[in-house]
DNA sequence: TTGCTTGCAAAGCATTTGCAAGAGC
DNA sequence: GCTCTTGCAAATGCTTTGCAAGCAA
C-alpha cells in the first residue's frame, strides 16, 4: 500500500509517543483525551486522520468490535490475540500457542492482510 | 442467561424467516429492509430490540467489525470462522481446520462466552 | 389483566467531510 | 511554492432511549 503523506507534525509525534508500548488498547476517545494535555488544541479530527495514517503505515493495529464497544488500537503490531470482555470492552492480550494456518484452497479469492483471534468473554472485574 | 421476553409476535417470526439459514451476514440495515417488504410498519428499532433478543437467546451471532465496516449478524451459531473483505465489508464463511485451545492459565480470569477468526483481505471484486 | 413488545420520534455518540488557514520540505 | 496537515464546524450514520399504545398469554 503507497502512502505519500509523511510530514513529521507536533500532533503527529504525540500520538505515536502515547501509543509507544502502549498495552491499554485505547479508544480514539481515549487518545484524544491524552494527547491534548499536551496540544491543547488538537482536534478530534486529526486524532481520527492520524490513526487511519499510522494504521495503513502498518505501525499501528485497529482492533475490531463487536456492538456498543468502541473500536480501539494497538500499537503492537506483531501477531497476536486479544481477550474482549462483553461487559466493558476491556482488551487483554493474549498469545495463542500456534498461528493460524489459511490453505490457499479456502481463501475464496481473498488476498489476506491480517487476521485476528477474537476471544469473547467477561473480565475478572464484571464477573 | 436468564431471558424472559418470549412472546411470538410476527416481526419475530418475520426477522428470524430471514436470517433462517441465510449465509450472506447482512447488516441491521439489510434486515430491515427486507422484513420490512412484508412488515410494511416494523420499525428499525424493533430490529435492533429483536436483534439483541435473538444474540441473547443464543439463536444468531453478532460479528465483530473494524472501522467503517458496520455489525453484522450469523444465524449460524455452530463453531466457524470469517474471511471480511476491509474494502467492502462482504463476510464470507470459513472453516479452519482445528478450533484455538484457550489454556486456562492463559485466561487471565476471563469468562470464555465465544471466539472467532477474523480474516481481513480484498475479496475478488474489490482486488 | 399483566407484562412483554412495538412504533415513533428524539436523543446520543462515533466517525467523516469540506474547507480555509497553517506548517513541513 | 506546493502539498500535506490541521482545526473547526457541520453533516452523517448508526444505535439507543423514552414513552404511550398495542398485543400475547
Amino acid at each position: 500500500m503507497i502512502v505519500k503523506q509523511q510530514h513529521r507534525t507536533a500532533q503527529r509525534e504525540a500520538i505515536l509517543a502515547f501509543l509507544d508500548g502502549n498495552k491499554t488498547h485505547p479508544s480514539v476517545g481515549e487518545i484524544y483525551d491524552a494527547v491534548s494535555k499536551q496540544l491543547t488544541t488538537i482536534s478530534l479530527a486529526t486524532v481520527y486522520n492520524t490513526l487511519l495514517l499510522l494504521k495503513k503505515q502498518g505501525l499501528i493495529r485497529e482492533l475490531p468490535a463487536a456492538g456498543r464497544l468502541g473500536t480501539r488500537f494497538d500499537p503492537d503490531v506483531t501477531p497476536h490475540d486479544h481477550l474482549i470482555c462483553s461487559e466493558c470492552g476491556t482488551v487483554v492480550d493474549i498469545k495463542l500457542s500456534g498461528n493460524v494456518e489459511v490453505p490457499e484452497e479456502r481463501r475464496q479469492g481473498f488476498d489476506i492482510n491480517e487476521m485476528s483471534v477474537n476471544i469473547y468473554g467477561l473480565c475478572l472485574l464484571c464477573k
